[in-house]
DNA sequence: ATAGATGCAAATCGTTTGCACATGC
DNA sequence: GCATGTGCAAACGATTTGCATCTAT
């Protein structure tokens, strides 16, 4: 059995005053972005984003949505994952948790829970085996 | 005190025998090349690499450096960081471990032994305090 | 001679930017 | 009415690619 496969339950967020919580402006664009986005626990790539907005029948441009979704990963409503060098993935779960990136397949999986990576190592997805474990601690300057 | 401060000191590795073991032919830009990144143990990007050839003297183009680093980075001499989307660095140190990023100062740091996230946050750099802890575990389809 | 490497410039592609227009307190 | 967004297209920058040339075995 593997303790990573349910997902958490989509919580039904209040996007509006998420927005207002990290200081971010509501407009149209916005919010249509935010309710695709926070729809469901998801990794997506500006452009899949756009693409999931136009099917909505909604018009936003493309830079908007690039905009938008930076501006949203500054604010600290989604964050940022460098998976590889050609794109970066937005997590609509800004949560404290980490990844499982499948190199053959692309699949970009939640783990559930902070493990520590030596137990990590005996709860991988299905029919996988691991490849190499990327730790990056982002630290900031101290302000004086 | 901080644990992470000393590097290890550079190991004279015999590079030709690396890359013959790492099944890389050896060709005079590629032996350039490796000089360069094998000289101290660091974390260049390709344009960073490409000026420091240039510095040696040496002439190779920069398509090669960029060519040459995947090649590296996909035979295991090398390993690519991904920092943020708008350049991958390439750490000359191939043996497991990870990393520090300062956001403000773009710094890359060793992260010395391999420790778990919980210790890692009572020992970062100095005049630092921790932002985000991304860890992202690659794994491999096992092949029937 | 033959496969594999290299160099160069052009192409690619994700992302950012400048600027005119629109929107909403 | 003014500050803030948005849309569009052009600009940008890192990386890749096509292809002709070179280099070793």
């Amino acid at each position: 059995m593997n303790s990573n496969e349910q997902q958490q339950p989509p919580q039904k967020r209040n996007i509006t005053q998420m927005m207002i919580a990290h200081g971010v402006n509501l407009t149209k664009q916005r919010r249509i972005i935010a309710d695709v986005l926070f729809e469901r626990n998801q990794h997506v790539t500006a452009d899949q984003l756009f693409d999931l907005v136009k099917q909505t029948g909604s018009r936003v441009s493309k830079a908007t949505v690039y905009n938008t979704l930076g501006l949203f990963a500054r604010k600290g409503l989604v964050r940022e994952i460098f998976i590889d060098a050609s794109r970066t993935f937005y997590d609509s779960n800004n949560s404290h948790h980490h990844h499982f990136y499948n190199v053959d397949t692309g699949d970009l999986i939640d783990i559930k829970d902070r493990l520590a990576p030596h137990f990590i190592a005996q709860d991988l997805p299905e029919g996988t085996s691991m490849d190499v474990v990327d730790l990056v601690v982002r630290v900031k300057n101290i302000k004086p």
